[in-house]
DNA sequence: CTTGACTCTGTAGTCGGCTACAGGGTTTAT
DNA sequence: ATAAACCCTGTAGCCGACTACAGAGTCAAG
């Protein structure tokens, strides 16, 4: 299981090999070692801190981010106020974002609701008359 | 008001220079002119296409789908089934991208509550636990 | 009549996270 | 021994919506 080529490595953890030099170069993952014709080797370590990557991702962490959080995870004594500041801060974005999004939501639908679709034309559609005049949707 | 040069558009729409240079690139607003020189000349119909632009972006349509919510408008006569259908497709994906914030979020949160902050060290923190193992937050 | 503000075209850079080459060298399987 | 499959570096392209030049021409005020 030690001593992983990159190819090896990307299979197992389901990236492209393209994928795993670039988080080198982005300083997130780095070989153990290289063979004498150059071939990163990877250990178990690499794999543990691609699946690190994988889930931050997915819980909406940029890969700076997540650079500062595996950064944190390799000093364990660490008082852990960073982590949970970097992830209050995530939440807080995510939070933001849902409120943009209802908001947007809500406005489409109001216009949507009103539109003829078929039954109608263009000219009677409330859509375009509120991104032509700026007119919010009103029911009357 | 009519013969707007193109930094005078821009001042009244807020937008900059070559952000208008941009969307004619694009195909949303035209000159309705040129000067003899090659300078561009713009009608209020402009300024109305620039406003109908920024609401619809506001709205989250894509250049792309404006421009043909913006063809839609420039016909009257036209059903407005196609209107209707993009609104509709951009609130299904708007409701889409909510969920799956919503989700994330209140992943970051199950684990942010449990996380000891500057009373702890991050040994002992549940998110890069739950980053490194892929464990869930569990609360024993 | 000059200076400064404007405009033109065309091209390239930005952000984030990859992805795809080109043009080599190396290892592995047969 | 040779071919396939792998690996290397370095560079460039992709997405969307701009933004920033460079180098040249034009227009308005004093």
């Amino acid at each position: 299981m030690d001593n992983l080529t990159i190819g090896k490595l990307a299979k197992e953890v389901g990236l492209g090999v393209e994928t795993l030099r670039y988080y080198e170069r982005r300083g997130l993952v780095a070989p153990r070692k290289r063979t004498a014709s150059g071939y990163r080797l990877y250990d178990p370590e690499a794999l543990r801190r691609l699946r690190f990557i994988r889930r931050a991702q997915a819980l909406g962490f940029s890969l700076d981010e997540i650079a500062e959080l595996l950064a944190l995870s390799d000093r364990p004594a660490e008082n852990a106020g960073e982590v949970k500041r970097l992830t209050q801060a995530k939440i807080d974005d995510i939070e933001a974002r849902i409120r943009d999004l209802e908001r947007v939501k809500a406005a489409l639908q109001a216009l949507e609701v009103r539109c003829p679709g078929h039954a109608g034309t263009t000219a009677e559609c409330p859509i375009l008359a509120a991104l032509n005049d700026g007119t919010p949707g009103r029911s009357t």
